[in-house]
DNA sequence: GCCAACGTTGGC
DNA sequence: GCCAACGTTGGC
């Protein structure tokens, strides 16, 4: 199993919207890496929700329900998108500033391509966003 | 195939 | 609102 955090702009998408529908297509990516990661997706990988812009905190746990077909928010050919669904909410939101102070997870993309809106997460990064989460 | 110009993302 | 980092576009 692989493991993977999505970006979205509270504004435009929060996790309390994809909530209220249960589970959604994670399409509109138009950035090749990106891409390349959702393609990556395999059913039942975990995915991280991160807010970005406003929140700049992971704030719960998605599920990978299908994977990447066809972007239906586009004709062209060589955008995909995924279909997730909503696991857990976060007991505690992990913020970037933790994650930025956490020697475990200075590694991670989020910190060094902070443009990339879908990436890999190895299972320790994983493992210790959750710890981190359940702390306090 | 290079690179300048431009557009976008996202943290601060 | 600014700007650094990065991706894309298009002229040559």
């Amino acid at each position: 199993m692989n493991y993977w955090l999505v970006k979205s702009e509270p504004d435009a998408y929060s996790w309390d919207k994809f909530v209220s529908k249960g589970e959604d297509n994670w399409d509109g990516v138009r950035n090749y890496q990106a891409r390349n990661n959702l393609k990556a997706m395999k059913l039942g990988d975990l995915v991280l929700f991160y807010h970005s812009n406003q929140g700049l905190e992971v704030v719960g746990v998605a599920q990978v329900a299908k994977e990447a077909f066809q972007d239906p928010s586009t004709d062209d050919e060589r955008w995909v998108a995924v279909r997730l669904k909503a696991v857990e909410k976060l007991k505690n939101s992990v913020s970037l500033k933790l994650i930025k102070k956490d020697t475990v997870l200075s590694n991670l993309a989020l910190v060094k391509h902070s443009r990339l809106s879908v990436m890999p997460v190895n299972p320790v990064e994983f493992d210790r966003i959750i710890f981190l989460s359940n702390e306090k």
